[in-house]
DNA sequence: CCGGGACGATAACATATGTTATCAAGTTCA
DNA sequence: TGAACTTGATAACATATGTTATCGTCCCGG
């Protein structure tokens, strides 16, 4: 769905840096969608502050997939690369400053940076971790109960659950909203008395 | 996971091929693990004739994550990339003809093809098919009942149904083989009468 | 040819989860 | 400030799914 080099490949920053005049900057309100599903992605989307959900209508209700944060980068990877509509929509959660970068800079930075010496081995890198990333959120689904993926989450990313409305939760870790907070109100429960 | 660029982009069968020398065959019978969990991927693995499915171990339980077929290449990615120690196990399912490209020749591999003019396009797109497959496998299992993952196995992939023992796809759709079997005599009786 | 193991179906019961409806508190905005 | 909307909790009921146990078949190796 994205990659970001930023900060993960440091000799890269001062490519990435060239590009930064080409980015627009955006304050946007919450809920502003950056793009729309069934649309073709033009932008690289970096966020500066504030938050942002990707997610697809199913017969009416969301299914949120995945949650971004301050300094995180994304596009509808798909999408982008290939020049097909979209299968997410990406929208803001929190009034947020946001930066797009269109796409022909993106193909342009890349165009670049495969110059570099060990380009190959530097996108093989972050392709192996992002793959993980989606590997292990497969794994977990399959090997968890809603109950053990909400604790993971408490635990690894209690940001998402601090800052994420509940139902964005529920639908992201596949269970109903009435039964994530039937979670919540147990795990409460084994904690209190003690 | 994996990475199969044979086949899908043609002018790079040359490349390819150049390796077919270094690439060892081997005979084995089902249930030969090549890729043991905890150990360190040291090959590319290709199919030939047979087939492949990775899982992890889980309280004693085994979890399969995915299936692989005539023609199709893998590694443990991460850690073949990486260097670190796999998450999962690889272990044929059939008697199957493989191939193996010790992770050096890979390397080797990838540094020639980093100079064709339009790499980094490429290993874009094969970045992109790779996310939006684990992706789709992760949305497919907040979005559908198990029974409409079943369903969508036998429209889409019935080579799948055919060929794998029971108990490895019910953990690979996220359910128990109790319930898959469940699930199929649901769905015979549904066509039964007609 | 026999015996054990792998595979799959089914039943019975316990638990998890979905659905619908209702209520309460907080927020937003005219 | 007041109405509408968002968020979250809870109850009651229906359904889905897990667990354990049993049985039958098939297949492979001694």
């Amino acid at each position: 769905m994205f990659f970001h080099f930023k900060d993960r490949f440091p000799k890269l920053n001062a490519y990435w840096d060239r590009y930064l005049p080409f980015q627009k900057r955006m304050e946007v309100p919450a809920k502003t969608v950056l793009l729309q599903e069934g649309k073709i992605s033009q932008h690289y989307i970096f966020i500066e502050k504030g938050c942002v959900r990707t997610f697809f209508n199913n017969n009416g209700d969301d299914k949120t997939v995945q949650f971004f944060f301050e300094n995180e980068g994304l596009s509808s990877f798909d999408s982008f690369v290939n020049n097909v509509p979209s299968s997410f929509t990406i929208e803001t959660i929190e009034p947020s400053v946001i930066y797009l970068l269109p796409r022909q800079y993106v193909s342009q930075l890349m165009d670049e940076l495969s110059h570099e010496p060990d380009f190959a081995q530097m996108i093989l890198q972050m392709t192996a971790r992002r793959q993980m990333h989606y590997i292990n959120e497969f794994v977990s689904i399959i090997r968890d109960t809603p109950e053990q993926r909400y604790q993971l989450l408490l635990n690894e990313r209690p940001h998402i659950i601090q800052r994420v409305p509940q139902h964005y939760i529920a639908s992201y870790l596949g269970v109903s909203k009435v039964h994530l907070s039937r979670i919540k109100s147990k795990l409460a429960k084994g904690k209190s008395h003690f």
